[in-house]
DNA sequence: AAGCCGCAATTAACTCATACAAATCGGTAG
DNA sequence: CTACCGATTTGTATGAGTTAATTGCGGCTT
């Protein structure tokens, strides 16, 4: 009915940016649930009404669904309807499911956890990059650590070149389902320097500890480079942890 | 054309149990996938040709490409078509991509990685169960040693309380992300008491490691439930290393 | 003459609408 | 208390039309 004379939709930013329409709507119903608008256990509204308040097709909407169903979000049989997951089934690895917690502001308790796993899993990261990396991984640390230098965590390129150095050691430890907690570490590392730039007007130079920790790798001494790692995570906690834990 | 005559489909196993069509045809692709069958790069037949040959629906066919997709596993974009994606961009902690891993016999390089992994991890987590574990957690980590004691790991509800017990220590441990790996260290455990039943006529008995562990989280002593965790995984490793590296 | 840039045609995925099938829950009758 | 039956919701199928990216052609620039 009425659909020649109007849309009634649009309440949600939807069309958008290369992203085709179901990832629009994955994205919009992503970020509504990690913001807890869709409470664990709730359920969705019908296929037919939901698409039809978001202003797309069915087709578009159930891959958005299928989507976040991939990703443990959601959970939908006949009958029953589509329901919010427990938050235990979520997976909280998922790039995108980081990328759509980070959209609003997160909450507290997962930058900590964040950290918490950042302080697990990138010391021994290092130690076995320092074992296994190979010329080209430290030839590509060391650019990243120009950069770094050169242009200073304000700046974009400069965060990226961040990134980019904490990615290749992961890679160096040449262990697959480790590379694939970047997306988790490099969201920590993010929200490391994000702090950092709120809370002083002259934050911590951070090369020292980096150039430190690139130099072990370079000795190939795994147990130093655990150490110096383990300090250069320590040191981004202390900046960051007043800021969220005030 | 000649849909009425009969359907030329059913190379690979769809319908079956309890699965609907699109998460069966993921299921059959991840795992194709995973085996190297398509390699990274590899461009998949177009959508009405591919669905035509699986003998479903091109609708069921898009929301099991869709789910792949979430998952890391492929890429699709007008023209160019669908391809699998690097390797690097899999999300090799999804639970469906490990499971679907170990529907072939994984890779050895995968089974060292997951243990790798869980070395990492699991000391980790046990240390900060120890500190923040409820009684109730603890009341479920002795159930299920009790379980596993009577049971023995060459029975399922045996390994299935294996896998419990060291999935409480996880959830113990109070930490979405670290939580979001149990599949990952499940895939591991499981594999251990697959290895050593293998390899041992009589495996050894798991339960003095295990029960030790236990009685330092009970102790809410965090650096002995590490050097215990620690312990148990280098046991497990030590069973199972000789078998995958011969 | 050689190389670069922009335009159009092609091709694939993407979106939409509709019809029908299957599954599941609740209630009702036996 | 059990078994069936109907209503509701997701799941599957199909065909038509849309959008986006790549390819190659043709004209322009150097």
């Amino acid at each position: 009915m009425g659909r020649d004379s109007g849309r009634e939709d649009i309440n949600l930013p939807l069309a958008s940016a290369g992203r085709r329409i179901h990832g629009s709507v994955a994205r919009a119903l992503g970020v509504a649930i990690l913001a807890g608008r869709h409470a664990p256990g709730d359920v969705l509204p019908g296929e037919i009404e939901f698409a039809e308040q978001l202003g797309v097709s069915r087709t578009a909407y159930r891959e958005a669904i299928r989507i976040l169903s991939a990703k443990g979000l959601v959970e939908s049989r006949p009958k029953t309807g589509t329901r919010v997951s427990a938050r235990k089934r979520w997976n909280l690895l998922d790039p995108d499911i980081l990328a759509w917690a980070f959209e609003g502001e997160p909450s507290e308790a997962l930058i900590r956890d964040l950290f918490e796993l950042r302080m697990i899993v990138e010391p021994a990261a290092a130690a076995l990059a320092a074992e296994r990396r190979s010329i080209q991984d430290l030839a590509r640390m060391g650019h990243a650590l120009d950069e770094m230098a050169r242009h200073g965590l304000a700046t974009e390129v400069g965060r990226a070149a961040d990134q980019t150095f904490h990615n290749v050691i992961l890679e160096a430890a040449r262990n697959g389902p480790l590379l694939s907690l970047s997306s988790s570490i490099a969201a920590a590392v993010t929200w490391t320097t994000i702090f950092k730039q709120r809370g002083h007007a002259q934050p911590r130079d951070p090369m020292p500890d980096h150039r430190a920790l690139y130099d072990t790798i370079v000795a190939g001494d795994p147990e130093a480079a655990r150490a110096a790692m383990t300090e250069l995570v320590r040191l981004a906690l202390a900046d960051t942890e007043p800021l969220i834990a005030p």
